[in-house]
DNA sequence: CTTTTAACACCTAGGTGTAAAATT
DNA sequence: AATTTTACACCTAGGTGTTAAAAG
């Protein structure tokens, strides 16, 4: 019940793929440090407010819904994880991912070629060989089951659909369009993140996927 | 835009199979036979009214999403196929199953073994071996685009949930339970439908699942 | 005090039969 | 005349931030 989308949600392009090879494609959510944080209101800014141990947790895999899917398929669209789902109920048996609130965290998206020893079903751990993984700076986020800031609330109004509700007709539209500051996004949790709506263009070398996060 | 859910849906149990084996199972429709038929108000019928040719048509295949799935926990649910859509579009590209309407057609259930030389990507149409196929009296039914007769509109508003805004409250409750007669069925296109709600208990052999339909 | 939960109004997204219009 | 298409009101199903209450 305390689960929720991640938005903006984590979107790929990849490329270097065999084009007739199957593979999955997955993403999980690993902590950034062992730190614990609280958001200082008067500097507007996460602090590091205790430690906590992160070992001994296996990250949760979310597969793509369109796996297991060849290569030439994915890289003709645009990877979207939007239905990514976000639980700080450790108890959680729905396959949600789950992390602790008020701690830093960054996704990874893993390119896992297919391969007749495992299958979709089986899929709860990532395989020991034939995975590539990729993660991105600019998608590094706080997690919160309330918003801290006013700036990450708004952005939320105005990009999310379904918070449409909230938004207030022909004022304050775009205003955060381009930008590149850190703001707690909550997903149910609340992210720290950064370069909203900007492509990070990656190099051209093979098998590198470009990543671009949105709503 | 023309196309709807099958509604009833057709929903199957399995045993007999491998607990450890990795399955697909899909549905397809097929035609009962080549007529064209039309319906007769005043003796309730459908009466043959044309031929038709079926032939050089593949039927399309869908697969269940839960696939690929273990033995074990196939069989440990009730697989339903509530989000089967029908179209009349012979041009449809987004993979629903083609009918044509004032026709009579089957339901068939697929269980497919897992094999490394496939993928679900891949399974547009059966594999040649390793495929067990059952279908159901019952489940035939007649394609239409508006419906020909009151009580499977009744049926159909009494039953399906998204239709519940032209329940007449308080009356012609469950008046349909039970029935075990002939009436056409809209999904677009509206099924001749027997036994809705009446299951249908295969025997006890190996690997002959059991079917009952309804919402 | 800080943080989390649960109920809520308000959205998106999409599945119903209906009735009028369009097609054949 | 028979059949199909389209726009529509009315649902289900589920994703938002808000708010007040609960929990720690």
């Amino acid at each position: 019940c305390a689960r929720r989308r991640m938005f903006p949600s984590v979107r790929v392009k990849v490329k270097g793929l065999e084009p007739l090879q199957q593979y999955y494609i997955a993403i999980d959510v690993v902590p950034v440090d062992s730190k614990r944080y609280r958001y200082v209101y008067h500097s507007s800014q996460w602090m590091v407010a205790g430690n906590t141990d992160h070992s001994c947790i296996t990250p949760r895999l979310y597969i793509h819904p369109d796996s297991p899917c060849s290569g030439e398929t994915w890289m003709r669209q645009i990877i979207s994880f939007d239905r990514v789902k976000l639980t700080n109920n450790e108890m959680d048996d729905k396959g949600h991912i789950i992390l602790q609130s008020m701690h830093k965290y960054k996704p990874r998206v893993h390119v896992i070629a297919q391969d007749s020893r495992f299958d979709l079903a089986q899929i709860q751990s990532l395989p020991a060989e034939g995975v590539q993984t990729f993660s991105f700076q600019e998608t590094e986020f706080t997690t919160v089951t309330a918003y801290q800031n006013q700036q990450i609330t708004k952005l939320k109004i105005d990009r999310n659909p379904f918070a449409k509700g909230f938004r207030d007709p022909g004022r304050n539209r775009g205003v955060l369009d381009g930008l590149l500051e850190t703001y707690p996004w909550r997903a149910p949790l609340a992210l720290d993140f950064k370069a909203f709506g900007a492509d990070s263009q990656g190099g051209s070398s093979s098998s590198s996927p470009v990543a671009s996060s949105g709503g």
